[in-house]
DNA sequence: GATTGGCACTCAGGATCCCCGAGTGCCAAT
DNA sequence: ATTGGCACTCGGGGATCCTGAGTGCCAATC
């Protein structure tokens, strides 16, 4: 009972913060929520949850601010994602729903979650380690520079350059292309680099420094690169608060612009329906001690192939950033298997 | 002579201005440069040029700062590019070299020059239009489901996928992608809607819905996204300037996440040698009356393929931004056609 | 005619000061 | 446990002042 009010207490601090981005005190508390008790009483409440350490003053004689630690408490009591309208629902899939490729689903998505939640939106490509490859092609661009192209049944398109030292014959390209098509056609990715043990020595010995060269590309392709690729979307979003607030905003920019850091706020792909969210100096990025990360994975059919989430300062509104998130990934998911 | 000092006195005040974002005084200005005359002779220059509207105050009792109108004549006074140091020939050449295939060339390039200008960096993809189809690929990812890819001699691959009302035979499959193939394997870009009058003509009655369908696509491919896309990075960088400073974050980021928006500002590929400076208002663009574009084109052997270039504030350093520009697109020149 | 020193004038921005009011902690009463 | 009362704190906004950089103009000089 009193620790019900508590959490009450802290609930309607994070409510009030997140919209006012203002400091709250006790006596507004009891205005905007009705809560039955009297600013004093919510005064012990405050004190109690400050020694907890879920809220802090900014300094003495302000109110108070919630503080990571508040948030993540906030966050893990909010049990139910609250659904989103039938009119939004439709709004998303209709506009999903006009992808003329996998670039264009993912640029969609990014443009729809950014504009939905009017935060930051990360969308990681893909991953092709659970799909297969749907055709493989090796094509010369002259004689000494070879393009090799993998498509995966995601529609997802990887390609790769290389230089040859010597000019290669184009036959032997049509023979490598022929061969390498035979052996990875229809395999998983996951399965390439095994499938091609011993490829190389079934060639003449001419050759087969290309064909290593080919290989090996075709292996980075399947494996390295297979998930690093994210796109990223809104980030006017993050000069929208109003002015003086704690993010650095230089700092952030330079994070968001490295894949590697977007790869890592995106976090493992979350299984089943769980979102991810990751407050404050919880993602430990430098430079991004005041944002927060909502992540969920995105499935294909029924196996997970990558995330998708957004980012922004601390005091995000969860819940429905929370739903947007869980929403848009059910529809990508939706969009990417049909059919 | 007297003219020439007054342009001499112009090019003072946007190189002060430049340097320290301060409206630059007559006193400051005698000191700074050796201009052998007394404030007070500066001071009736800085009347004329402002008469003229190359200069202007901010207030009364302020120093004067650049017009955008003063700008542009203190960039076409600049004859001269400034060449760069064979240190940094030596960085941008090897930087660039080690690239695996075109995105990684194009994401390389615009991290080159935005950490070499420390502006925002923009980078177009070649051009389809004027480079020839060097293979094209038709593969069902499902039954309903189709891709199309096309891969120019450039190295670019574009894809675009296509549903089906009814399942397509796999047979059928084949039978385009080697026939269509045929027709405009080798050709260039621009001759292939030509090459594809009569095109459905020849296939089955039946089938001539599905066809149709992937010889729009591969025309939409051709044509409409041929140069589409471009690269952008180096958006930290906005926020780099000594705080309060004219320029409107929001609106810029947001303009910046538009593809039509870049394509504009990087504007015509420009000819030769020459560098496109677009100076405030210039470009016209909601929301960036206060940056500049350096521009120029970008040639792949000898027919240009495409631009890039930075966006900044007006206040940016003209000389060494377009020295930069050039060099750079120099360079990605090279890279794309040497072998 | 161009240049220059002198001089009065302007005014943004920093420093200082003051005060208000939101908010707190604590205590005694209920 | 809750509440009303009360003294205390202190950030931030407003008003005021002042300084110094910078200007325009003019008369003197080259």
């Amino acid at each position: 009972m009193l620790e019900d009010r508590r959490l009450a207490v802290l609930r309607a601090i994070v409510d009030d913060y997140v919209t006012t981005q203002e400091p709250v005190g006790s006596k507004a508390l009891v205005e905007r929520h009705n809560l039955g008790v009297s600013p004093a009483t919510i005064r012990n409440d405050m004190a109690a949850l400050e020694d907890e350490g879920y809220i802090t003053q900014p300094h003495t004689s302000a109110g108070r601010v919630p503080t990571d630690l508040g948030y993540r408490m906030f966050v893990d009591q909010l049990s139910t994602v609250k659904p989103l309208t039938s009119a939004e629902r439709r709004a998303i899939q209709s506009f999903l729903e006009d992808a003329v490729d996998l670039d264009d689903v993912m640029a969609r998505t990014v443009r729809l979650l950014s504009q939905v939640t009017r935060e930051v939106a990360l969308v990681q490509y893909p991953t092709l380690s659970r799909s297969s490859v749907r055709h493989v092609e090796v094509v010369s661009l002259s004689t000494t520079r070879i393009l090799v192209v993998l498509i995966a049944d995601t529609g997802r398109v990887d390609q790769r350059m290389l230089d040859t030292a010597a000019p290669i014959d184009e036959t032997v390209v049509a023979d490598v292309r022929a061969r390498i098509a035979l052996v990875i056609g229809g395999r998983r990715f996951v399965d390439v680099p095994e499938l091609l043990v011993g490829f190389v020595e079934s060639f003449d010995i001419h050759d087969r420094a290309f064909v290593t060269a080919v290989a090996a590309s075709v292996m980075e392709l399947a494996v390295e690169k297979s998930d690093q690729r994210v796109m990223i979307g809104g980030t006017a979003n993050l000069t929208r608060r109003g002015d003086g607030l704690p993010i650095n905003l230089q700092s952030v920019l330079e994070a968001l612009e490295e894949q590697v850091v977007l790869l890592k706020l995106l976090g493992e792909t979350s299984a089943g329906d769980s979102i991810l969210v990751r407050i404050g100096h919880e993602n430990s990025v430098q430079g991004m001690e005041a944002t927060s990360v909502v992540s969920t994975g995105y499935a294909r059919g029924d196996e997970l192939v990558a995330s998708l989430g957004v980012v922004g300062p601390t005091h995000m509104d969860y819940a429905s950033n929370m739903a947007s998130v869980h929403a848009v990934a059910q529809y990508l998911g939706r969009i990417l298997s049909d059919q």
